[in-house]
DNA sequence: GAATGAAATATTGGATACGATCGCCAGATA
DNA sequence: TATCTGGCGATCGTATCCAATATTTCATTC
């Protein structure tokens, strides 16, 4: 999952595609909270006909991105700090959990993906694209839990992070927030090498807990001043 | 959720009655894992075109119910012991938590739904229908956790229960495991009722446990014997 | 002037038709 | 004989067109 093995020339759908390009504009910013989306309009935007407009809406709902109502149309879902908490809280619940697993039935191969992704990670900072290195954050974490074997629960942080990814943006862009949590990936992966589960998933936890903390605060102070 | 409106003249798009109706087939246990579904002998069998079900495919996928690869159709996901592991270990995880936060904040009017929806599973254990039965047993379960708030939560746990509803069907036959479920559901729902999280949540875990141990010692058994 | 109800418009849901891709197997080739 | 290539059938992905539903506009009534 964290290392896909890249086909050369990369066959997508275009359902597939018009679901990026809407995750994009979404996480972006470009699409708030409470935008309707028109089918026909991004339809005609990307000179793709509905249906695949359609199935792509369907996979965001899936993922939390947009709510949809029948004949109403998709929306945009809201953005608030109840709803941050929400998202961080099961993830909290989740991926400590899951580490512990994972270092119970880590090779040494699961430890050196981790370690590239570490790496992939830190020299992402230098060039500082936002959505690289958001993809890039989640990469380690995922590379993390991957030996754990349990598809299921990672297909719902999977989603999680989907929609908490907006609420990151926040928090990531802060250079002196990227430092901290550059410093925090390599103190987690160092437990990690040494595979001592309790201080991983310590850690672990605190590094997401203290960015949701960070995150909330912010949505509570733009939610006190509208 | 749990208590829908129930809308007098109920309107249901053709995209969810396919979804519903392929639904009841996996976990009726007609479609078993490994089962390719065709989309057009799907439409053929229920006089639809092929995009409700491709659109029902998609809902289905997100909920864990079948894999879908591009090009190469959809595939009812398989059933094994490690995955009710995975899927019940996550659930575990959730549920407690949720039903302390739900404890905090809950209303009168919460204990007296509560109550409502364990008197119908109560009713319905002599009817003896089972997908009657599994669907008021979940009724239970969400809205004890109602009052929580927590909407992101409750829909990854609907879709950890979506997937394991198979499961259940295999625990919940039994008469026997009925009426230790019952007295489980009454134990919890008056903890519950007395506003004591720290109990409700000790006894939910050790039910949603049991009932997990349980059907993952059957799954094994069944994996051995083939 | 506000509320109600009915046509008009916009938007989504679904059906049919076509094009793209995959898996399989016969036949060619080494 | 074993392997590779190319074509065939089956199945999925997408476009275009039609139907059903929601929203808006506007006339009508109290």
């Amino acid at each position: 999952m964290s290392t896909s093995p890249k086909p050369l020339l990369q066959r997508q759908t275009v359902t597939a595609m018009v679901a990026e390009y809407i995750a994009a504009k979404i996480i972006g910013g470009d699409y708030p909270g409470g935008h309707q989306i028109r089918q026909e309009a991004i339809a005609a935007e990307l000179g793709v006909s509905r249906i695949p407009v359609r199935e792509a809406l369907l996979q965001l709902e899936a993922e939390g991105l947009v709510v949809i109502r029948t004949h109403r149309g998709a929306v945009v879902s809201d953005l608030s700090a109840d709803d941050a908490i929400d998202l961080f809280d099961a993830r909290l619940l989740l991926e400590p959990f899951l580490v512990k697993k994972a270092i119970a039935r880590m090779s040494n191969q699961d430890i050196a993906n981790a370690e590239r992704a570490l790496q992939d990670y830190e020299a992402a900072i230098a060039r500082g694209d936002p959505k690289e290195l958001s993809r890039l954050n989640w990469a380690f974490h995922t590379a993390l839990l991957e030996p754990s074997m349990r598809p299921r629960s990672m297909a719902v942080l999977q989603t999680l992070y989907s929609s908490a990814d907006r609420y990151l943006r926040l928090q990531i862009e802060p250079l002196k927030a990227q430092t901290k949590a550059l410093q925090e990936h390599r103190d987690i992966f160092e437990a990690y090498r040494l595979r001592d589960a309790v201080e991983t998933s310590r850690l672990l936890k605190k590094h997401v807990a203290d960015a949701a903390e960070e995150i909330v605060s912010q949505l509570k102070r733009g939610e006190a001043a509208v």
